[in-house]
DNA sequence: TGCGGTACTTACCTTTTGGTGAGTGAGGAG
DNA sequence: CTCCTCACTCACCAAAAGGTAAGTACCGCA
């Protein structure tokens, strides 16, 4: 049998959030699609460090499935895919706003490590 | 060697919170010490539905360590240990506001299934 | 005398999650 | 002609997360 989509039963409202964003890249990706607005998968993966493309797919389905992401496939050759959010994505970032400044906050209090890569230094990071 | 306490790196500030908030219990430990203020050990088990001792054990001496939770042990008997939110704890609560806002709307547009146990209903859930 | 409550720890097991490396099929660059 | 790119899928494996059941030491209650 195939994976249920994500449906609880939940015990509360930040339970169900967590759930749609627990899994190592999804906040990283909701992220990218906010500050870009559309996206390719190779682009996506390539912002992405050290990600699989395994992964990738396989979170991006979710987020599908989940109502979080547009998908758009172009009958083209070579192949495109465009991903970008939904209404329910773009508010889901709003709402993970205040969380990224706590943990920037967090970050900074602590001295903990930061990776930077080309691609993400220069924009701000959530 | 014990495990070392999460200290990334992290690519942004919502991977170092979702890092820190990950785990099937943690974002309720922290909702139920937010609305009751001092909680027993007991206490949070009866109030998290189908947690394990063990989990409950391993998620409070992780958010200990994280520095979310205070753990106050009186050499009594019997055995008394009493768990509140520190003031980081308490910021990480109020950044997941907006999160269990958007959750619930979810929950709402998606008719998905709730739990509902009698410690929790009454409460204002987030 | 035996049971339940207190706050755990430990050993063992299953489930979930994530990673690796291969294959696909057509076009464009070298 | 060969390699690279695109956006995947598939089979297999390792690690992490989580669950189960038992044991601990002491008390009050019946």
């Amino acid at each position: 049998m195939t994976k249920a989509p994500r449906n609880g039963p939940y015990i509360c409202g930040i339970d169900a959030a967590l759930d749609v964003v627990s899994g190592k890249w999804k906040g990283l990706v909701l992220w990218e699609l906010h500050t870009h607005g559309i996206r390719r998968f190779a682009e996506l993966r390539r912002a992405l460090p050290g990600v699989s493309e395994k992964m990738l797919t396989q979170h991006l389905r979710q987020m599908e499935e989940d109502g979080l992401v547009h998908r758009t496939v172009f009958a083209e050759v070579p192949p495109r895919v465009e991903y970008s959010l939904t209404e329910s994505g773009a508010a889901l970032n709003e709402a993970l706003l205040p969380l990224g400044e706590w943990g920037r906050d967090r970050i900074r209090r602590r001295g903990l490590d930061v990776v930077t890569d080309p691609d993400t230094a220069g924009a701000a990071a959530p």
